[in-house]
DNA sequence: CAATTCGATGAGTTGAAGTCATGGCAGATG
DNA sequence: CATCTGCCATGACTTCAACTCATCGAATTG
């Protein structure tokens, strides 16, 4: 007596089966069983719940109100049975069901998104996607808080085991009105007495531009700090220009007309991997993310 | 293969009780079946999930990683299980699980909330508690847009069966500090001058009150109108007093210290009472909320 | 009223999930 | 070392819940 579950599963389902077709024989033939079978497991369910399902009406059943709760409550049920068997297949096919990824904020807002959500496409992960500076990522991914981290180049660990995945070539970012928007290219050179916005994460596009405006001897006007993931507005908004890598530009870019991008020089590169600890060189996860990044990655140069 | 749950829920338990004991001969007696059972079992799960979850390494099980994330797997779709059972009780018990309930702001912010939580005690309910004006509330009930109201009387609606559930008189709420806390009871004279607190909820204890102040010629020096919910607040902080019905002084005075109540003449009273269509009237869950919803109301008449 | 459709039920069948009995292995014990 | 104990796997047998089959009675349809 309302020992639900355990035997009673399969009685569930042929009552879900039951309640959608509206009659047992019909319910049976698309079960592929019985009449016979069906009712009894009709009667079955109810002396096992103490619930009244159905009426017998005129050798019709019809559906009491306590059916149609119940009804929703096992609609409930199966779709958490549907995601165990997910979690299954993805420990069938990856070895595991859970994944913790750190990442960069330059490709937290678009790339590494789009490859959890490749990776979550009828299966059921547990994922965590945590955001933070290249060298915290590596941090985390070495003390096994994260199992699989994203991050730029260079990079050594002798704990870790370091993969290239993209190189790209900075690009400038600036309002389409600004006179540099009008040459095909922006020039280092051509920074001088500009107004940049610069990411204020460390070790990420600011030091590399600086460097270089250094050695080139060009003085700026000014500059302003800011969040990566809010550059490209500062930059439609007329705040300044930009030098930053492709990849951000391209995954923000959507978002913000009267923007334009142009190549810049001398060729300035941000190169892209992934870190993982040993353990994790033959686990299947991790080739699918490496596949799939690279593939995500070709969208990524026109 | 991958053809989880329906059959193999049996074995999942079993593999929850082995993974939880360790071995399989501790899990068979936890289980009362034999070793051999639980082997069986166990082989049968990995044959149908094409999952290897233990090793078998000098006559002992070694579970796998895999192993873990299924007993975490499992362990959710328990619940869920545990859930589908608490609501078929309900179901047993009331006839229903799902439960709409319309109050009026007066009794939403204590009595209601404690109402359900004790007939959630237990039981896996789904409910919703909607605030509305008391004409609202009997609306909703009249439309089925609510199963059960609570409201303040008097009210009639031939549609509905209207209870009532306790008769109140309203009392005066002021700062510890004001002049009038000094006296045992405050008389609607004595409210000459100040300034008053009052629900901006029509029909509630706003109208009633300034008849009153009418009828003896009373005349304040002003009045704010403000959400039920923060008068008690207003007073405590100082900006006036006021006349209500003490449930929602008693469900709100908590949290707010430096204030007093005094008896409130002439008697003015707040009735409150609960409405339902007709065919409610044999439910057992109306007469649960009754029966409980007295209980609870004797904790507000020290 | 013949034909069809529906659900219930007694009787019989079947197979998944157990038990029993046994055997092999590993580690502890005296 | 012999013995004992606790572990797991497996072939052979058993059991009983969950079916099917066959049949009935009752209602609907044209």
């Amino acid at each position: 007596m309302a020992d639900v579950s355990l035997h009673s599963l399969k009685a569930l389902a042929v009552f879900k089966t039951l309640f959608e077709a509206g009659s047992a024989s019909q319910a049976a033939r698309t079960l592929g069983m019985t009449q016979s079978g069906v009712s009894r497991s009709l009667a079955r369910l109810e002396e096992d719940l103490g619930l009244s399902l159905y009426h017998r009406e005129k050798n019709r059943l019809v559906a009491t109100p306590e059916a149609g709760e119940l009804y929703d409550e096992i609609l409930r049920l199966m779709g958490n049975i549907e995601e165990l068997r997910h979690s299954v297949l993805a420990l069938k096919e990856f070895g595991t069901s859970r994944l913790r990824i750190a990442a960069i904020p330059g490709l937290s807002f678009g790339f590494v998104p789009r490859l959890v959500a490749s990776l979550l496409e009828n299966r059921r992960f547990s994922v965590s996607l945590d955001m933070m500076s290249s060298h915290e990522v590596q941090a985390a991914v070495e003390s096994s808080h994260a199992d699989i981290g994203f991050i730029t180049l260079p990079a050594t660990s002798p704990q870790l085991n370091v993969e290239a995945l993209l190189t790209t070539q900075a690009v400038c970012l600036l309002p389409a009105s600004h006179p540099l928007a009008a040459q095909d290219a922006v020039d280092v050179t051509a920074l001088a007495d500009q107004h940049l916005v610069i990411s204020n994460q460390p070790s990420l596009a600011s030091n590399p531009l600086l460097e270089l405006l250094a050695q080139h001897g060009v003085r700026i006007a000014g500059k302003t700090e800011a969040n990566i993931g809010t550059i490209t507005a500062l930059v439609a908004g007329g705040a300044g220009i930009t030098v930053m890598n492709p990849i951000t530009v391209h995954d923000q870019l959507g978002c913000h007309a009267g923007v334009v991008v142009r190549p810049f020089t001398p060729v300035m590169g941000f190169d892209f991997g992934l870190v993982y600890r040993h353990e994790w060189r033959d686990s299947r996860v991790l080739a699918f993310l490496r596949d799939r990044g690279r593939e995500l990655l070709a969208d990524y140069s026109p």
